[in-house]
DNA sequence: GAATCATCTCAAACCGCTTTGGATTTCTCA
DNA sequence: TGAGAAATCCAAAGCGGTTTGAGATGATTC
């Protein structure tokens, strides 16, 4: 069934019917009427093909994600993410496009998605602080919202962000207040722009009690369990351990709590520590109370806001970039104690 | 620049040029260089929307990801299935759509990318016992690849599973030998077609050897790291305890592992444990060593093949359906032994 | 009663490509 | 040399919608 047919059914031309069917005013509401309840009773639905040929827009958002060679990492938070974009998606009729590509051809995807016509516009994912791709979509002119920052960066772009430097920096003040002077950050990969600022909140955060960071108690790798697990094991055999863990996700503090176990000790009473949590759906921070102490704040409902903001960037080009910061919350969980030998 | 711009500098019809393009033999060779020189040069892409309404098909995959009302879990195994179907389809030229949307609306969401004409084919996900999809996509025409299997559907259609039965029967063998009996299944839920098969592999193994399944060693619920905790945490409280745990997932995995350590028990000495491991980039199983005994199939493998699979089918559409089932391997890591008193 | 104006509807062009059905030119070989 | 075959290339008709510009109809105004 289409247009077309419908028409002749109906005793009407296409254009009546395309109107009627699109809401022009232009049409008499005793023949909309007439054509909504023909659409409906031969199951009409407008070939998407031929919309998107039609109106020169694809009504479909590209998500890039890029994969290195070889079993490399697929962000855990991702699925999370799309859920909650997805939804926006689906909410405003909208499709979303996954291109998962090699990253040395990631500049190569997004100049082909624009020139094919294939999305409207794109979420541009974990941002480097000298992101490349912000300056790529801004002179290829593909719309776009970034998903945290660049911090390298200097002209105007949208995105939607997490205080990550003020999370790690109330987290480290907490610390701090339990007595914990020896504290250590386990943090993600630092060419990634939140993990930087996460840092920087953690840093300073000591400084301004007079703290000097120490180098042995900063890490930076993937955040996996097995990565936590090793940095935290590594750490915990010093002669003079942290006595407390900043750690970048659920996922790592895993490896974290693992490491602190084997070493024979119990987390929330010898070690503390506390985690980014991401809200993931299938990695809930315990129930009623927190497993862990963290610094919170979903990644779906970040997805929905970051979709949010495309649409609404596709939808009127010539507005001003829009940013969103969100804060996270800090929620206490079992996890956290006073520093051992301070009570 | 597109095709018709493209044929006047060129001298040529857009006829000549899309042939030129598209390898027709009907095109002089010398021309077929001098054009695709030209296309190279002028960085031609031909525009995505017309060649679908032109050529009638969308070479786009559907996958639909259905979200209950609110807070529902992601399948924490989605991101790794997706890039593995994903590297599939870039290298094919196809795209990915995926739809987010309301579970209740997952039927009208097939109809819909039928009717609408964005897919040439969907992948099913993790399907039930007797999944409605099945038989409602065969009728309304639209090429499909499950992934994993309907037990009470019989008509034939194309599938990509793991042998989950044969895997759970083994890692119960496997579990008898080194002594244990009292072995308790921590499951996902029951009405996932892949569920289901792991319990008759766990309960025919312990029949064998005329052990009766005891319904208190068996729980089925979400894969949780929170439910995983919970199951093991109620079942190591019960006078005859179980020595060992057959888990359906390393997240799940990891709740039981907290259960246990809160006993005051040592996992792989007190308390044996074998997962099935989905191989998550994310989350891997330890290293050299791992730290699971485990079931292992990779979900990211699978995503490659279900992908390719539905690709045969899309492109060769009067062919019978196809079927393929993986083997996952036995691996041992460090948390089995022998059972307590048995050494 | 003619002119004006809304209101409603339609024919046709267009989006950018593919593909059918020739037309034209060049080869081939008796 | 000339007919048939092969090799090239092209015009035009889709694909299924949207949208422009104009026509038809009926109501309103002077």
């Amino acid at each position: 069934m289409n247009l077309k047919e419908l028409a002749t059914q109906l005793g009407l031309s296409p254009t009546t019917v395309s109107r009627a069917l699109n809401g022009y005013p232009e049409v008499n509401e005793a023949t909309r009427e007439r054509v909504m309840a023909a659409a409906k009773r031969t199951n009409y639905r407008p070939n998407t093909r031929a919309i998107r040929l039609a109106t020169g827009r694809s009504l479909a958002v590209g998500h890039v994600i890029p994969i290195a060679t070889r079993h490399e990492i697929v962000n855990p938070i991702f699925a999370d993410f799309i859920a909650g974009a997805g939804e926006t998606y689906s909410r405003n009729g909208y499709d979303m496009l996954l291109s998962v590509v090699a990253d040395d051809t990631e500049e190569t995807t997004y100049r082909e998605l624009k020139l094919r016509g294939a999305v409207d516009g794109v979420i541009v994912h974990s941002p480097r602080t000298h992101d490349p791709r912000i300056e790529l979509l801004r002179d290829i002119g593909l719309p776009f919202v970034v998903h945290g920052r660049a911090s390298g960066i200097s002209i105007p772009y949208s995105w939607v962000d997490v205080n990550n430097r003020r999370a790690f920096h109330r987290a480290t003040e907490f610390l701090l207040d339990l007595g914990h002077s020896r504290i250590a950050l386990i943090n993600g990969l630092e060419y990634m722009d939140f993990a930087v600022r996460r840092r920087s909140g953690y840093v300073d955060a000591l400084a301004s009690r007079g703290i000097a960071a120490n180098p042995a108690f900063m890490t930076s790798d993937q955040m996996t369990e097995v990565a936590g697990f090793h940095a935290a094991q590594k750490m915990l055999a010093m002669a003079n351990a942290p006595t407390a863990f900043l750690v970048a996700s659920m996922i790592s503090a895993m490896g974290v709590r693992r490491a602190i176990e084997a070493a024979g000790l119990v987390m929330g009473r010898d070690v503390s520590v506390i985690i980014h949590d991401d809200d993931l759906s299938y990695l809930q921070n315990g129930e009623a109370v927190p497993i862990f102490t963290a610094t919170r704040s979903s990644v779906r409902e970040a997805g929905r806001l970051v979709a949010e903001m495309l649409l609404h960037v596709i939808a009127e080009p010539q507005v001003a970039p829009q940013q969103r910061l969100l804060e996270a919350e800090l929620i206490i969980g079992q996890s956290t104690g006073p520093a051992p030998g301070r009570l």
